[in-house]
DNA sequence: GATAATTTGTGCGTATGTATG
DNA sequence: CCATACATACGCACAAATTAT
């Protein structure tokens, strides 16, 4: 019997957990963290089977294991593919679409689905701060980072500050010069609420996304300098390709 | 034919989204926030049918559709009730479980699942900043809010600075005390990573959650008021139960 | 225990908008 | 343009379960 570098650092062969799920759940913490992200594929089956010092049979099971969570693609005779990268997104006071992805090297974008002028729902116009009833321009945008959709996005600005945000939004316009056009030099992010729901049909076959797999919904309100809301937010993103970051550490 | 209360605040009849889906879309917001946490049940169907201005059957429908989401439970000759309130969970610098759960009302409770020493994971020991192949305290614990299971988590420590602790855990003591016993009088969370996946068996089991609902991972780490990373965590919460909560208001 | 009130469950008929061919 | 099929929404009536009086 060979013993396994899982073996020397895992919690081993008599611990009631299988070979190939120690072997799998290493893997899955390595495509996590984005090991494999340049080539976007696993090393052959001879190697991993080489380095775990196991059975190719044992590897396969393991592989065969991420693939049924849709973590990997299994191409026979080419190779196995990893299927979905996360993407770190910053929930910070800076929340901002563009600058998180650029940082990671991803090139975002945004598609326009919907822009109108409506009656307030209830949740956008207690984020906003408004009275009942007030109207508010929706926003929805599908955003894409490497031109794959990673998440969902409902926008809502007062109306009566923002008049005319619509059109420059159709133009094509940015949505951080548009609101500096009103006047919003900078804004920041006050509160997130982050919670999960599995997609309706249509949103998974706007995110391009199974609908067995779950999402992550964040509702965030965005304040100017001076306190005053000026965007309530509801995204949701692909739970397989986003993940949220959180940091901590650097206030008192 | 009669005017709802849909009509005039909400997409309207002629655009393409249904009566009982707009109805269905209003109840689960206000589900959400808390609307009927009082009575922790819906009004009955004669009084939601006259609020939106539908016929029951019309209603109906939509409550129905909240049932099939699990976000309602109907009983015949009683009423509908609330299936699962989300409560609010803190990721903030200072986050601490039972203070999270106090602050709403709730009773914090845990239940020692497993504590045993092991090689660290490769995330555990990336987490604490320790070598690969150190060894960690690792305890699992239910985490409950007035006797319910609202997440399951597994902790690591470092054993070189904390030997003792799995004892004294297993004495029943609160792990702020023991931290405080090997000297660690305040600790902070650095970084929060969420993700959202679906609960294995096991899983939903623990949790008493149904297996087709998701859940939300959170990985975290705590540092000792010197810097040094004291616990590497990382939680699964019913995504039906809770809610993260990212307050980014305060600082500079 | 009997009755009434409340609440959900169900059946049938009608009308309308939408998608298909 | 018409015929068909289907889902939606409405109106009325009654049955069954639960609770209060």
């Amino acid at each position: 019997m060979t013993y396994s570098q899982l073996l020397a650092n895992g919690p081993g062969r008599r611990s009631g957990v299988t070979v190939w799920r120690q072997i799998a759940e290493t893997l899955t913490s390595e495509i996590r963290d984005r090991v494999y992200a340049d080539t976007g594929r696993l090393p052959g089956e001879v190697e991993l089977s080489a380095r775990f010092a196991v059975n190719r049979h044992t590897l396969r099971q393991a592989v065969a294991a991420l693939q049924s969570e849709g973590l990997v693609r299994i191409e026979p005779g080419k190779g196995t593919f990893v299927q979905h990268e996360l993407l770190d997104y910053a929930l910070s006071r800076r929340t901002r679409f563009s600058e998180n992805l650029l940082r990671q090297g991803l090139l975002p974008s945004k598609q326009l689905l919907t822009a109108r002028e409506i009656v307030a729902p209830e949740r956008a116009a207690r984020g906003l701060r408004l009275e009942k009833g007030v109207r508010v321009l929706m926003v929805q945008t599908l955003d894409e980072a490497n031109d794959k959709p990673i998440g969902l996005g409902t926008s809502y600005y007062p109306s009566a500050r923002f008049s005319g945000l619509l059109d420059m939004l159709n133009e094509g316009q940015c949505t951080t010069d548009i609101l500096k056009f009103f006047g919003v030099e900078d804004y920041v992010r006050v509160q997130s609420l982050v919670t999960t729901q599995m997609p309706n049909e249509e949103t998974a076959h706007l995110l391009k996304q199974s609908s067995t797999r779950p999402m992550l919904c964040v509702e965030s309100v965005d304040e100017d300098m001076n306190g005053i809301p000026i965007k309530y937010g509801e995204t949701i993103f692909c739970g397989d390709r986003v993940q949220l970051v959180v940091n901590t550490g650097g206030e008192s």
